[in-house]
DNA sequence: TTTGTAGTACTAAATAATTCGTATGTCAAG
DNA sequence: CTTGACATACGAATTATTTAGTACTACAAA
């Protein structure tokens, strides 16, 4: 059977940032980086890394007392296929429109776009 | 209060995406329209006409036994923001690293940035 | 006038997502 | 040995999302 891929929620995507940024983190880790933003129980912080464990999303190992956590996959295959998931859900598969709201809504301005092509050359 | 920003769930968006094609549209076109695709209750289909009301994103207006549905706002203004939230949360708010998802996955290929590139001008 | 059809209103159940409390165990400092 | 700090395990409450059943009403056809 395939890796399943079971999408991140919000707040599962939020505590996957800090563990990419930190490439492994105990439940410790997460909650105090997570306190500085907001209130919120340790055993919350806990609770969401043991579901994103099960979701095949973290792995973990024993170190000392604690768990320590580590992504089970890059960030930039697990944002891409959000971002696929998206398309698909929103644009119905093409990324095109995609690109004509960022453009019209200015979030992109030509100089990306340049860069953009120049990263296509380099791909070729 | 401002129009507060419901964003629309993956069903909601369905909907939304059926009456935005039609104009206008009452719960049995809709639910005709979705049975093409699944299985569904004709009053599962009014619960959410009813919720998306309530959230404001349609308008209702009896006509002779039935209510008529219609947009309350563009789909360019909601698919906006939902990409705009999307951006937020998946890419904290920068949209040159989903650029650069596009590019390398392939999803765009030159000629697309070509064809924005264009669109920019014609913007300017 | 009776009855079937098509509509809404109301209620509610199932699942997913988010949050946190209590119980319990281990270890180190006193 | 006792106690406090820190960790996990387990259970559960809350809210959001999705789905659909039942009751009731209005109208048109027989």
């Amino acid at each position: 059977m395939r890796p399943k891929h079971t999408t991140l929620t919000p707040q599962e995507l939020e505590i996957m940032k800090l563990v990419w940024q930190r490439q492994s983190a105990t439940v410790r880790d997460i909650y105090e980086a997570l306190l500085e933003h907001r209130k919120i129980a340790y055993t919350t912080v806990m609770t969401m890394m043991k579901i994103l464990e099960t979701k095949g999303h973290l792995k973990k190992r024993r170190q000392d007392r604690a768990f320590v956590y580590r992504p089970a996959h890059s960030k930039n295959q697990v944002i891409g296929s959000m971002l696929r998931e998206f398309i698909n859900r929103v644009f119905n598969g093409s990324a095109e429109p995609l690109l004509v709201h960022l453009v019209k809504s200015r979030h992109i301005r030509e100089k990306d776009l340049q860069k953009m092509a120049r990263m296509i050359e380099e791909i070729k």
